[in-house]
DNA sequence: AGAGATTTGTCCGTATGTATT
DNA sequence: GAATACATACGGACAAATCTC
């Protein structure tokens, strides 16, 4: 399978749709290499900016984590190791990180945050990928 | 103030700060026009690509809203008309939608949604820009 | 309705830099 | 050092959407 260029799905969307499926799938598992970009570019003949903007696509879903000079991934999903209990008058908010924050947090591109608002007025910070909100 | 192609910072990056910084400042209010490609293209001296970029940026981080034909928007930061109660066993999880999905939704770049799980096994969606979670 | 200008969307090519192996 | 892989930046070309006259 592979993208078409007639199609009015622009190709660099074809191209995230068919490795978002296979992602989503198992097919290709969390922690699986991703080709590199001239494998995909000679794959399905197409340009290597078209390769690059699917991968963004990717990234900014957070299915993906590419470093360079090495190559590209499927995200390990983290283990949820934050539960974070609201009560009262808390409440939550949630956004994504400015790209300077997200450094700064060390957090791969995709990834949301939520905002804590504690009755007493303090604020907490925690990584979308690795909290669940519950009561109590 | 423009973009230094000698700073270590990527220029796209610069330029993604320094509209960032206006809107974050209330400089560049809810509403306001983001100068066009072309502008920003002559203002700072750079590449068409480059000035895409920055804006790929800021469309990520729901700064900003782009609409073809048109121009780039700093983006309305809706009235939030929806507070998502939770109790018992009820818990919230938070991602990115998919392209598709976030299409079907009608959801602008760079807003996460809410997985709202209830106790009785129900599932709702509701994009994070314009909920709030809280308890009881 | 139509024509033209403006603006963003997509795609390609090339070149160079940086990081890892 | 060499090979591989991703990052940044430029340029050009054409398509699609919107607005104005």
């Amino acid at each position: 399978m592979t993208v078409d260029p007639g199609s009015d799905r622009a190709m660099f969307r074809q191209l995230a749709d068919l490795l978002r499926d296979q992602i989503t799938t198992g097919k290709l598992r969390p922690g699986a290499l991703i080709p590199s970009e001239p494998r995909l570019v000679q794959q399905h003949g197409i340009g290597r900016d078209t390769v690059r903007r699917a991968m963004a696509v990717l990234r900014g879903e957070g299915l993906v984590t590419t470093e360079q000079g090495t190559g590209t991934w499927v995200r390990q999903t983290p283990s949820r190791t934050v539960t974070i209990r609201i009560q009262g008058d808390d409440w939550v908010e949630v956004r994504l990180p400015s790209d300077i924050e997200r450094r700064k947090l060390g957090l791969d591109e995709g990834i949301p945050v939520f905002e804590v608002h504690r009755a007493n007025g303090e604020l907490e910070i925690h990584p979308a990928d690795r909290a669940r909100i519950v009561t109590g």
